[in-house]
DNA sequence: AGCAAACATTGACCGGGATCAAATGGCGGC
DNA sequence: GCCGCCATTTGATCCCGGTCAATGTTTGCT
């Protein structure tokens, strides 16, 4: 149910959201925008926290405001691989789909905007330009999974770890504040501890730690603090990339 | 533009499609086909041609008939990591976008219905109920590749052998032919050869080859031939996957 | 049938990354 | 500032799976 008049700055508008153009919403129009409002509701998370468990019913869907999200898996013992980060303006959740595939957990401190499964379902269902974005999207997760899982099936630890590196360079790249968009960061600082590096990679948190040792030892990158990277030599960074 | 009056018994139609009623063309109705069918056009692969090149211009998009291929990436150096593998029904390329992401090669002799991208992403456009149908299958594949970056990142070889031949011996059962669909096979014919496996599993080809040796003495499985597989004991086998 | 080439198995050895363990450092609370 | 906790680093050792090499087995061709 809408709100009978939702004030212009009310900040749990669509109108005020920060990724409004960058969101799957992007292509709705102004009655369309209201009635996505009307089934959603912002919800903050704190660092750590989940906002689903895999296996359970999928009851929810999001889009992500700010801050970043994993998406895991784990074996029975104990073992864990993040199969996914999303960032701001990404989307969550399994739609059309019973069960939800894989747990989602906060990084850091976020902002999500979510709606029920179902209800979320029967609008993109009457809305082909939602699904249209929806697609799009989902088709370039699926490049840059598949993609990933060379570095994870066939990489070594240097590989992986300077493949992560860039990734990271070209991804933290704020969107609205840097006007030269696409340009990759040569300094930024890390939304994950080096388990969590460990867990994407497919390694271990000492062999992480071992080779980001190795990478300042050998003057490629500098490590102010632990959160810390700057790329001081890019060509040599890629070059281990593979 | 449609053939002035397509034959009912013209292979090439999509009526008479083995898949017709489980590809993404599932829920169109007949002038819906019709169209579709005008804009297609069925190809024979063999074994080992290659369809699409990595990097490439996205020129086509495809829908399998019958037939295994692999969808795959590479190191410069030559090491390969197999991304995906396609069965009868699948769809294959990368709509809406402007290069192809990964090689697609056939692994048997395969039967293709093939599309211009571009005339494929126009009539998809105009067709929501088909995008839709893409748009579960794509949802359905990135969930079954995170699946896979699990067994990648995290799994030593014999939970990887392991859990392939689970795995295969869920997708291989025939559609048609198997009235209690869904049941896993006891037997089958592997489509691979020792070094796709390898390339599948992100091992090398001496490792599965031990590995098979070893579940054969140990009584979990028979190997009568160098591609059949009779799964002796699936309870031992489910729990090496892990 | 006989041959060659491709594919697969088996063995010996090695090394990268895991494991186990200890030391160090950074950060919050008081 | 000091203390205690936890993340991270560093070190020592081990072992799984890769590498190199030789042998065995299909398969297809003439």
């Amino acid at each position: 149910m809408t709100k009978p008049a939702a004030s212009p700055i009310d900040k749990s508008f669509c109108q005020a959201c920060t990724v409004r153009k960058r969101a799957i919403c992007a292509d709705l129009d102004e009655q369309e925008i209201a009635a996505l409002n009307s089934i959603g509701r912002q919800r903050k998370l704190s660092a750590g926290e989940q906002l689903l468990w895999e296996g359970e019913d999928a009851v929810l869907v999001a889009n992500v405001i700010d801050g970043v999200l994993k998406l895991w898996t784990g074996t029975a013992d104990g073992r864990q691989q993040i199969v996914g980060l999303v960032y701001a303006s990404d989307f969550i959740g399994r739609p059309f789909g019973a069960t939800t595939p894989y747990g989602v957990e906060a990084l850091s401190e976020a902002n999500v905007c979510v709606f029920s499964r179902k209800e979320f379902d029967t609008f993109a269902r009457e809305h082909p330009r939602l699904e249209h974005k929806l697609l799009e999207r989902t088709l370039a997760e699926l490049d840059r999974t598949r993609k990933w899982m060379l570095l994870l099936g066939r990489k070594n630890a240097e590989e992986k770890l300077a493949t992560f590196l860039i990734d990271m360079s070209e991804r933290l790249v704020e969107p609205g504040s840097n006007p030269l968009s696409g340009e990759p960061l040569t300094q930024f600082e890390l939304p994950f501890s080096r388990q969590q590096i460990a867990d994407v990679l497919g390694l271990t948190i000492e062999t992480v730690s071992r080779n980001f040792a190795r990478f300042k030892r050998e003057g490629v990158i500098d490590l102010p603090s632990r959160r810390e990277v700057h790329i001081l030599d890019r060509a040599a960074l890629e070059a281990m990339a593979g």
